[in-house]
DNA sequence: ATAAACCTTAGATAACACTCTAAGGCAAGC
DNA sequence: GCTTGCCTTAGAGTGTTATCTAAGGTTTAT
């Protein structure tokens, strides 16, 4: 059983354009044509796609993947390029896991502040601060006056 | 004190180029000016600046950030709307980061299968039968010959 | 006062990842 | 055989973010 781009496309929720955009960009050299010239995909071509997406969505940019997917091609002998590849990709998303573990932390302390029942308090404060700065600085106040 | 672009670029990690840009987006409009028309970033500038930086690498957005913005400088009656937009995004980073750990254990079974001693054989057998698969439906190898 | 190193703007250019259009071939149902 | 709906390609167009160029004003040091 063969799938065609579109039986793809809704499977694994890329766009039959995004599919033919991966084809070209080199990620999908694994996808054999019928007579007619369409793209048969098979289950394995689809196991293999599914980790091109995996890639995808932890930020590894079409050129990095398509190098992957070169190593795949190769065979076995390139299994040591792929660990290389991978391992730094690892990497890559660790250092995504802890950028965003920081930043959740900072947007969960605004959230706090904006929950708070004295935020309107709080933020008049930290208003009142921004403008005095900016007056001790002889710079314009930039914000709009409060009516 | 104030900062000049450079300063505040080499301080955050960003180029006065990408400054400037985030200026003409409307993500600085509390940065005053001095007589000379330069932009003068207070450490009060900073603090909001760091705020938009958290944004960005949490994925927002600049015309989200740009909407954050404008909440801001409406000064304490917005402050509802602000947690309104925050906690939507917190949503965001919270899907990002289930999104990430699912992915991160695909490519650790990846490394875990490319570092087994008997990674040569189970990516031979993987290929062996992507080819037979390919065979037995009448489609065209696409694996180049291991010679 | 002149050079070097800043700053400003508008607008061009680039990189990236799609997204779509045009022109045409193939396949299935009536 | 004809319509409908797939599929193909090449190549144009889009959105977003960022980077750079050109022309010129400002500041600092010598």
């Amino acid at each position: 059983m063969t799938y065609t781009i579109k039986e793809v496309a809704n499977k694994v929720g890329l766009s039959a354009y995004t599919l033919r955009f991966y084809d070209k960009q080199g990620l999908l050299p694994f996808v054999s044509r019928n007579q007619s010239g369409y793209r048969a995909f098979t289950d394995g071509d689809l196991h293999l796609l599914h980790t091109i997406i995996c890639l995808k969505n932890t930020g590894m940019a079409i050129s990095n993947i398509r190098q992957y997917i070169d190593y795949v091609m190769e065979g076995p002998q390139s299994i040591a390029k792929r660990r290389q590849l991978l391992s730094a990709h690892r990497d890559n998303i660790l250092a995504q896991q802890a950028r965003i573990m920081t930043n959740l932390q900072e947007v969960d302390y605004k959230l706090k502040l904006y929950s708070d029942p004295r935020a309107s308090d709080l933020v008049h404060e930290e208003l009142a601060q921004a403008k005095s700065e900016k007056h001790a600085l002889g710079l314009a106040d930039p914000f709009p006056v409060t009516e």
